[in-house]
DNA sequence: TTGTAGGCGTTATCAG
DNA sequence: CTGATAACGCCTACAA
């Protein structure tokens, strides 16, 4: 076999092809493609004949550069692992193309950055674009926040560029309230790195301050990144401290997750010698045993919600500078709250 | 506050500009800014000058339009909901801006569809394009094929279109087996809809083939969805029928996790009563317990391969007209294995 | 209702 | 080494 691909790709039809084969102009062309103004019967039958039997399209980009808009959406995140940033992906992606218009999507590598280039090269070939937060400089903010819509998204207040995010302070507070006035606990550590990205840090901003509202000193957070290995590597850490805490707050479910598990394989058990508590509400955190107390954002409302305010500003109308989605403390059996049975089911 | 934000966007800055703002003609700016022919290092100064004064970005449609090139690669995906997807589309996006390109993303709907207009507009604004199969009709896929690359992933072998696809049927018949001899199991039945998706059709194959080898009837799958409810419903079913199995083979992680779920939920333990696999190897089949047995794809790879052929193709360069990589069956505790302690930790 | 022609921002060829 | 000047494919007044 192997009858390799590499077809001698025809051409493909122009507007010019389409005209000549129906015997018009190109602007008639364009008028019946555009359905914008009245063209006879005829001549749009013939034209649509045309354009069948070519198989015409027209070219994006021609299209882009005479109506001036490039009719797409950027959007930069982080490595997809968790399914945070897929809903947040779906969510924009569905409401941009409910709007008619494509999406771009850019990856940072794995130490959460993406080069100023690839940022600029992203930003030259859409109208609008949204980044998640912490991933492309200020300074390159703001300079491209100054010849085109940007929104930052789970990311930090920055002067001069708008933001979208979910709230993270006063949720962490409450989670930690729970901990420490439900569940008796009293000594709890923050498990990640306030540092590693704006969310993170206002979570740990909210842990810190319920601990300081009962006069409880807030320790040094163990500073980890936000995947599962990250989770094994705080419990190691903590271990070599001698365990020093009663409850884990982790900046995410993954971490939690593994945290969970490392613990319990150095014989602790969760909740009865630690609570452990995430943040997400991942798939996982529904089916672990004990369940995993979390925290739920409206991550695909949020996504949708960026993409139609970067519409509407493309479409010059103006929006409020920033906005904060509500979230909700999902309590399950690792805080040491009761399960309720084995019905943890999909949502 | 509520400094509305719709600043009136500055007109950008282009070529032309430049030209004027560095007292030169607008090719030797383009030069510059391609670095193609040489230009003497005080021009070049200049230019540079002004490019940097001005915040100047070639405008993408534009070059696309010159260069007759969008630079830039489509993707075709059903909702991005577990980790396959994203997974995909990380290792996809990655090889693609390596390569220079910029991603194009279209998801399909929950009925795992995109429109024929929607896949024409996608394709009419890059130089390839990869389509996850099942989601767009074969008419279209052939027709766009006659104009430029196009790669199918994951779907069904179609003449005319180039195909690339993680191996399904060997390692199902190989999960199917070990269920069989392994572990003394009779009537295992397949859990998922063959006709949802090539890729489950292919698990269904595999499943037939090594009951048939083994002289055991193969009973009708039970037809569900790809998602966690689906998997609810059907155990909901098989109860209905009186449960007359002792394996289920599931479609994927995500029913799996589900019907063990409900299972227990039913008073039926895994594996004891019932053995339960999965496949895809998502990140809660390790933290289950018992762990999830199932089957592990090269995902990621597979994402940059099909970046890589397209890029290839693009580039003018020949191709095998399709490949199939090789998977993985993971033994874990749901078939009945031996479970190798708590140390389920990340990969 | 239809056609002509100018413009969108770059690239690239071809003279100087 | 640099500058005119055609494309590139499409849209859209403006005319007819």
């Amino acid at each position: 076999m192997v009858a390799s691909s590499a077809a001698p790709v025809p051409a493909g039809a122009t507007i010019y092809s389409v005209a000549e084969a129906a015997g018009v102009s190109i602007a008639t062309v364009s008028r019946v493609v555009q359905g914008s103004a009245a063209v006879s019967e005829r001549t749009r039958d013939k034209v649509l004949a045309a354009i069948q039997h070519l198989d015409y399209t027209p070219h994006a980009a021609a299209r882009s550069l005479a109506v001036r808009q490039h009719e797409a959406l950027g959007l930069v995140l982080p490595e997809l692992d968790g399914p945070y940033f897929s809903e947040l992906l779906m969510g924009f992606e569905e409401a941009a193309a409910e709007d008619g218009l494509s999406v771009l999507l850019s990856l940072a590598d794995h130490d959460r950055t993406l080069s100023v280039e690839r940022f600029t090269r992203l930003a030259a070939g859409v109208d609008g674009i949204a980044v998640l937060g912490g991933i492309v400089p200020d300074e390159a903010l703001r300079r491209t926040a100054r010849t085109k819509p940007l929104l930052v998204v789970a990311g930090a207040q920055t002067p001069g560029v708008d933001r979208l995010t979910a709230e993270n302070v006063t949720s962490s507070t409450e989670l930690t309230a729970h901990l420490l006035d439900d569940h008796g606990r009293s000594r709890p550590v923050f498990v990640g790195d306030p540092d590693i990205a704006p969310d993170v840090r206002e979570r740990h901003v909210g842990f810190v301050r319920a601990l300081e509202a009962r006069g409880v000193e807030a320790g040094e957070p163990v500073r980890v990144g936000l995947r599962e290995a990250d989770g094994v590597v705080a419990v190691e850490r903590l271990l070599a401290d001698g365990l020093p805490t009663d409850a884990l707050v982790c900046a995410n479910d993954e971490i939690a997750l593994a945290v969970t598990d490392r613990l319990a394989a150095a014989g602790h058990r969760v909740p009865d010698d630690l609570a452990v508590t995430g943040w997400d509400d991942i798939m996982a955190a529904r089916y672990v045993r004990p369940g995993l107390t979390t925290v739920q954002q409206p991550v695909r409302e949020l996504g949708a919600l960026v993409a139609r305010r970067l519409h509407a500003r493309v479409s010059g109308l103006a929006t409020e500078p920033s906005a904060v989605l509500a979230t909700r403390v999902v309590r399950r059996g690792s805080c040491g709250c009761p399960e309720p049975g084995r019905d943890a089911g999909p949502r």
